[in-house]
DNA sequence: TTGAAAGCGCTAACAA
DNA sequence: TTGTTAGCGCTTTCAA
């Protein structure tokens, strides 16, 4: 209740943000109210019941803070408060909208607790992953979301040992203790196998995906058990490609009808790889699904109006994002099921972290979630002919 | 030089990274170094040289710091820097592949100088919009990339004139002086319109996006142009929908079919509208081109795969993407021309923005940057049959 | 050639 | 009910 006499000597200011030079400090703002900063910090985090500040010094601060502009800076609290409010998202291909889609729903899901998300892109390389995995470590991201390129998860285990949670979807590996969602690719890749195998086809080319990625050997695994349970088994020689690509699928195909003229259907790992045979099927004169039935994986937009609509295994990508982001929100010990903006705490400026209750307490318990997929039958299967 | 008896009481390092507790900081190092900080942080920094520190200590802080796996807490830095080493971008939807190949460019692109994209998606709403631009100014971004929903611009100019720099893309402003990257839509739009007049349909109906976004105007301006060309004009009531989605192409094509049916081609402001527009045409068992002629924007990988592949102009969007990034580095006083990763100054950890040069002298001239596009024709479009 | 110390903007003991 | 102060981890003057 001083005479607010003692002006700091910033620039005039007009009302709205900052007008010159230096942004607004809790400083000015404190200075201005005529309070101390703790006051000031107090009064704007919505501390004022808690330390009994008056209503009146809250208001003058507030309103002083609103004049101002001032945001406080979030880099001065992270490095306070230790907390930076960042998650790191790592995608092989954010361009391609199935990583998208994922990105999305973790943005979505952890912005309501005041984190953002740092987008990390590794063009399919696991060398740029790890590169990405220490740039936004230096960042202090709470936690990553990783959909790995697949292949080699060492960096990734020690990282999340290290303290940084990590969660892996999509691409998830084998035997690790990594917390990881991805769709239940074996069952789904033998409800569209069957599909193939009902209509008599025995001779089917696999355009596979990353071999020694775990989706790709857990899909060749399903289209395995619906041969099996179906009497036959399929040959080694009939599989093909080394990624999820259209140029991956394009090749494997044109090898594939090489290899074996007698092949009758073809089973796409992913739409991408589709697209591909789809493309030199097309330069061959081959007809689907007459001469050539084909399945893959995902649905698009466009699927209905494609020249053959493809009969394909959906996942429920949004679905596989929002797991995700369940899963990191709990390793961060935020809680995911409380609602979002109903939080009337922290109202005016800055404050926006709730603060983590334990000091996540190295709860790496093994775990794997599967979503369900659902197998959408279109008109790219027919009969085999011969 | 002395002999390190001086340890810290840190927990007992295994090689690798931090191993339990507290994260390891330069203190650490330099402890274990026996050094002082300042010391190891200009070892540390590529700045051995300039300092004229004895190469042996150097190489010994390198190597300690490698041990204990010592990575610079960039908020610290960033606190004292005043440098975040953070880029936002605000999109949409980023589940929308146009948008993701921006974002993706801008990932891409300033990764080399050492800075991260911190992401945001406004859901096609202004409101939420502004929010995301707050949060990510409290966040320190040094810059922000917005494809804008796209009608109400003050904000941005707002933030921009307050000294953050702000590039916005695709749904640029009229009349604003913020640097926009955007594509040609009005020589686009009378190019594809075009393909339409010069077979003779002159009852045309147009699928909008959100009326007043500029894009929006400016294609329908271009229509215009072709059709002024041929010597007609458009009636305003061929005009229907509001938004750059499949569900606006729908309505609005079922809204004009009732209102003229007369229409023999429609022109589609963007795919998602000339999807929503050839399903509710296949629903009334309109054929396409037989029936109605249509043209879109923008392509994509079904594109040729389509029963009826379309005619449509497409953007050029990984150059929009990078085209947009070149215009925030250069008003970040960064140079793009610099070769990204020939930069051996630094080498083991934490030092990766190079600093800027000027302190960003406000060099808001006002700036529009128009990508060319390209017609691709296909099979959509046919003459009108009566 | 190296170190001590100030300070970036903020929060939270501890005092009063 | 409010203020003083230490300190988060780092860079950088200034001094030696």
């Amino acid at each position: 209740m001083k005479p607010p006499n003692h002006r700091t000597p910033d620039t005039p200011q007009g009302p709205g943000s900052a007008t010159l030079g230096h942004p607004v400090t809790l400083k000015n703002v404190a200075d201005r109210a005529g309070v101390s900063v703790s006051t000031a910090s107090r009064a704007l985090n919505g501390q004022a019941r808690k330390y009994r500040i008056s209503p009146t010094t809250e208001k003058a601060v507030r309103k002083v803070a609103a004049d101002l502009g001032f945001q406080a800076s979030q880099v001065a609290r992270s490095l306070r408060l230790k907390r930076s409010g960042l998650i790191g998202v790592i995608v092989p291909d954010i361009s391609n909208p199935f990583f998208a889609s994922i990105a999305r729903e973790v943005s979505l899901g952890v912005e309501a607790y005041g984190f953002s998300v740092l987008l990390g892109d590794s063009r399919e390389e696991t060398q740029i992953e790890q590169r990405l995995v220490e740039q936004l470590r230096a960042k202090q991201v709470e936690a990553l979301l990783v959909c790995p390129v697949g292949v080699v998860p060492d960096h990734l285990v020690t990282l999340d040992r290290s303290g940084l949670p990590v969660v892996v979807a999509d691409r998830v590996f084998d035997g690790i203790e990594l917390p990881s969602v991805t769709s239940d690719n074996r069952t789904a890749a033998r409800a569209v196998a069957e599909v193939l195998i009902e209509q008599g086809h025995r001779k089917i080319g696999v355009l596979s995906g990353v071999r020694d990625s775990l989706p790709a050997k857990t899909r060749l695994q399903g289209l395995n058990d619906a041969a099996q349970h179906a009497g036959f088994k399929l040959d080694p020689s009939y599989l093909a490609g080394n990624a999820f690509t259209e140029q991956s699928g394009y090749d494997a195909t044109l090898e594939l009808l090489d290899r074996h003229p007698e092949m009758t259907a073809i089973f796409a790992m992913c739409t991408p790889a589709a697209i591909g045979a789809i493309g030199a099927l097309a330069e061959r004169g081959i007809a689907i699904p007459r001469d050539m039935s084909i399945v893959a994986f995902d649905d698009h937009p466009f699927a209905e109006l494609m020249k053959t609509p493809l009969t394909v295994s959906v996942q429920d990508i949004p679905r596989l994002g929002r797991l995700a982001t369940a899963v990191l929100l709990k390793r961060l010990n935020v809680n995911p099921s409380a609602d979002s903006s109903a939080d009337s705490s922290a109202e005016s400026s800055g404050q926006e972290l709730p603060p983590l209750s334990t000091p996540s307490e190295l709860q790496s318990a093994s775990s794997l979630w599967k979503v369900p997929t659902t197998l959408l039958q279109r008109s790219s299967v027919a009969a085999p002919r011969h």
